[in-house]
DNA sequence: ACCGTTTCTGTGAACGTGCACACAACTCTT
DNA sequence: AAGAGTTGTGTGCACGTTCACAGAAACGGT
């Protein structure tokens, strides 16, 4: 056994074709699993795979077929927030789990700044994917315009309005509205939401839901809205409901995050939770273990969101029409010590 | 202007080169930015790309030049530890920009079971990437090993001892010394650590680290040993310290999530922090800031860190040969409020 | 014995690019 | 005016695969 110093060049098909004394087209159909093989080739085929270490070249392969074989997941977020949001890490994980099982490459672009947007539109543009995973997208989001304008495969995790695209989700209102409806059956009399990105999807349903369980309970002045589903959004947006509402004694937080921040604050301010003051949160993303008391929240399936994404784009990259009604996954209430 | 259903195929080198009236070979020097291109030529060919929309074949470069212009960011690191650790996605993130700067994919891979080492391997074998980079490598990994075997260019994020690659990495035993060295100039007398993930560098070091700066002071059974760097492992390691060692003063946690899972005890069993107990961690990640009081720590940089890997990488892709003494970063002491 | 069908196989032509090479035109030296 | 360099340009081939097509072999029915 001698080691060269030089790199070896590769196997090719044809190496493969002659070791197993059968046509190029032969070896060819059999790694694609067409019909017509017989079965003497087949084993020859196999061994002389082994024999010669055969690895097909994806390079070559795309270009015939077209195909890159490739994914964008595009997060359109600010970079601090997707280093602490764990929902964005865990539809990461679902999709690249997904897209790996199925040979495909995930290619991570985030976006940030509006140079960002031009670098994604050209990325796009220029073929070096099949299609686009996009999460946390805004309304009149630039990111959305241009795959709609591209027309290129695409699903959305959420449901940005105006958007007509493919998409995966939850129903935020529903949740929103099941887990403040607890807040109300403890017997809370004042609760609050501390909102937080209205310029989401998310964010808006998750306040439509509050107003649907409150009824006549809900008073506008008892929500704060801030601007991200942030730690630090949380602590600002509780503050200035303490201000103004003293007497306030349940607060539904848009995220684990918020709540998070939020309860803090209340701590600060000698509130007990769950005793004053009722607190429920929304991701049930490791924050809500991490508290204390630990949180109430809604249970949101992350990795199930990412895969279900993958799975409806590879079916749009097979040739499948985009299915322009989306898909809703089950997120039930996760009861623990904050309500 | 007309909307054809059908998708136009896209325009190629030839296109180009028949729209500016040059030959294909002129077209492509100009594109790879080669000698001997006139003047006129030149503003040609940019006119014709622009009018026909030319966008390069990825797949046909890649086949031509044996080049994949892709990059494997292998993470060794269980699931859900991933989604926890802000360290890791900074590092993800630093890298993913600098790779995209030079035209790079960055495809991620996520290594948890022994199922996942072997797709890895065989995904490193076949080609589809230039090189790789791995974080938070074990000693006697399984994947170094592979890559060692393959001669793929590779950078470690990390020192794993038994590993002769490049490298880009913090003095963590350094680091952990300063800030221990400074729970002990604080009058602290009874310092222990809980001592995380010895079965990486990292976390050997940083106990070494520990060792050092406390001298005659080191006690062997004020160590407690934890598998991960997570909040629940703090947890367990702050409660199997207080049991033994109630007297304790002071605790070196080998994270802030670690750190955070130990104050929780602390708080839990009446002590005060940093009165009765002084408390450091290591990262200066986001949990840092988000416990109360705040956490002393070691600041690391991990998008530079993501970041260097990359640039070592695109050297050794570039053909220069491995360096094979590795790349520091400095990590200053955060002062805060826990120590 | 003939023909049609099914099963299997080999061949040549793409796919879009980079690279080596040949060669033309121009400048400078001798 | 001939030769040697420098600068610019076009052409053919290779990269490794898929796909369409042609055709061989085997089979069964008349």
């Amino acid at each position: 056994m001698t080691s060269s110093a030089e790199p070896v060049r590769p196997a090719t098909l044809h190496d493969v074709a002659r070791a197993s004394g059968v046509s190029r087209g032969t070896v060819s159909r059999h790694l694609n699993g067409e019909r017509y093989v017989s079965e003497t080739a087949r084993v020859a085929i196999e061994q002389a795979i082994v024999d010669v270490g055969y690895v097909p070249n994806t390079a070559a392969r795309n270009l015939v077929r077209r195909r890159t074989q490739a994914v964008a997941f595009i997060v359109h977020e600010p970079h601090a927030l997707f280093l602490e949001d764990p929902n964005i890490a865990g539809i990461l994980l679902g999709t690249n789990t997904a897209l790996s099982d199925a040979d495909y490459q995930m290619v991570c672009l985030i976006v940030d700044s509006d140079r960002d947007t031009q670098r994604v539109a050209r990325y796009l543009n220029s073929g070096f994917v099949d299609g686009a995973i996009v999460v946390s997208a805004r309304e009149n989001d630039p990111v959305s315009r241009i795959i709609e304008k591209l027309r290129i495969p695409a699903v959305f995790v959420g449901h940005p309005r105006g958007v007509d695209a493919a998409w995966v989700g939850i129903d935020n209102r529903a949740a929103a509205a099941s887990v403040t409806t607890r807040l109300r059956d403890t017997g809370r009399q004042r609760i609050a939401m501390i909102a937080a990105a209205l310029d989401r999807d998310s964010g808006t349903d998750r306040l439509a839901g509050f107003r649907d369980a409150l009824g006549e309970l809900f008073d506008e002045r008892l929500v704060e809205s801030v601007p991200l589903y942030s730690y630090s959004d949380g602590v600002d947006g509780m503050r200035a409901l303490l201000a103004r509402e003293p007497l306030l004694d349940g607060v539904f937080a848009a995220s684990d995050a918020v709540a998070a921040g939020a309860l803090s604050v209340l701590h600060s301010a000698g509130r007990t939770v769950p005793g004053d003051v009722g607190l429920v949160g929304f991701d049930d993303s490791s924050w809500a273990t991490r508290t204390t008391p630990q949180l109430t929240t809604v249970h949101q399936p992350a990795a199930q969101l990412g895969a279900g994404a993958a799975a409806e784009l590879l079916h749009q990259i097979g040739g499948a029409p985009a299915s322009s009604d989306g898909v809703i996954l089950e997120c039930p209430v996760v009861w623990r010590d904050s309500a």
